[in-house]
DNA sequence: TCATCACGAGACAACTATGTCTCGTCTAGG
DNA sequence: CCTAGACGAGACATAGTTGTCTCGTGATGA
């Protein structure tokens, strides 16, 4: 059993360097994953038949890893706003290992709408709750989250921040909106 | 003067056809390209010494399309708030066609910083004005600013809505935030 | 009418990437 | 100690891509 766990975790060391290496060359091929994860390039056609293989598999992969990161998050047992910031810290935290991902597959596995999903169910609640506005449609309320995610982990300025400051930003700005308004003065805890 | 214009022509076919065959297939070789410009391969090889010069360009012509379509939006004329309706009306058109380009050069052109700069400086515009919050530093807003209209680009349910839609949703939730207020009763003209 | 020139078609070599296969090594479980 | 199997190295054939070159055509401007 020690054997397939070690071919697991050669598996996941590969995918990791997969990201990485689209990361940096967007036309990476199977020797620059290769390299980029230490290993021989026989080894990865032992653990993916082809590199269209690969790429499918490493977006399961990353929607997964987003999703087990969101599940700790533990966002069902706090309030809407809490669970926005906890929700976005955790999908800054995964996405700054495979935002690159979603560049690379138009397509999507029901693992990766699994993501979107969940941005959707939470706007769903914060709009039951009267928490978030309900004259626009959830998916939109959510798009725009995701979309200020997705700026947090490419955009230069943002994406220079740490993750605590990009969160504290994105929440701030989802929430509030740019306008200056005499409305906010953050509560002290 | 007649041959320079039609090579003009033949070249903006091109790099257009460029970011539609990247669009659709980012790992879109030269004879891809050729075909979705309807032209022969080597007259892209006229045009372009190889294939990175062509990405290049590309990413030059886009930049500078968008540069016209602000400019002409006329921003300067208008107040804060129907400046940034207007610029965000103009990149989300000159986007539909090009936001491939920003996936595929990590590396920036001064054309291509110089759209970021049109956001900062009307973030910067805003702030002065007292339109904007000044908690926040100028470059975030406008970064966020720009990964809504990237969001708008690439996002499932925003890049469903038309332009004009697209355009008003953005730039309430830009400007009000996501979070239901008893403040906002829109102004009727 | 004639010369020019951008073009399409396509041949071509050099290179690169993909996918397969073999062999020798090292490690871990038996 | 011994064997199974995961691995690295690398040879190999095939396919695809890049960049160059040539030739024939058709349109433009003189």
């Amino acid at each position: 059993m020690t054997t397939s766990d070690s071919m697991a975790r050669t598996r996941d060391a590969i995918l990791r360097a997969a990201a990485t290496a689209l990361r940096t060359h967007e036309r990476a091929g199977m020797a620059d994953i290769a390299a980029a994860a230490g290993v021989g390039r026989a080894t990865l056609y032992r653990h993916f038949a082809t590199r269209d293989d690969l790429l499918v598999e490493l977006g399961r992969f990353a929607a997964e890893e987003s999703i087990r990161v969101i599940d700790a998050a533990g966002i069902d047992g706090v309030g809407t706003e809490a669970a926005l910031t906890r929700l976005t810290r955790a999908l800054l935290t995964s996405g700054r290992e495979f935002w690159v991902v979603s560049t690379h597959r138009p397509q999507l596995w029901p693992e990766e709408e699994e993501v979107g999903e969940r941005l959707r169910v939470l706007a769903e609640r914060g709009q039951r709750e009267g928490v978030l506005r309900a004259d626009v449609p959830a998916e939109l309320l959510a798009a725009a989250h995701g979309a200020l995610i997705l700026g947090a982990l490419t955009l230069a300025p943002l994406s220079e921040l740490g993750v605590e400051d990009a969160t504290d930003t994105i929440v701030r700005l989802y929430l509030q909106g740019a306008r200056l308004t005499p409305t906010e003065a953050s509560p002290p805890p």
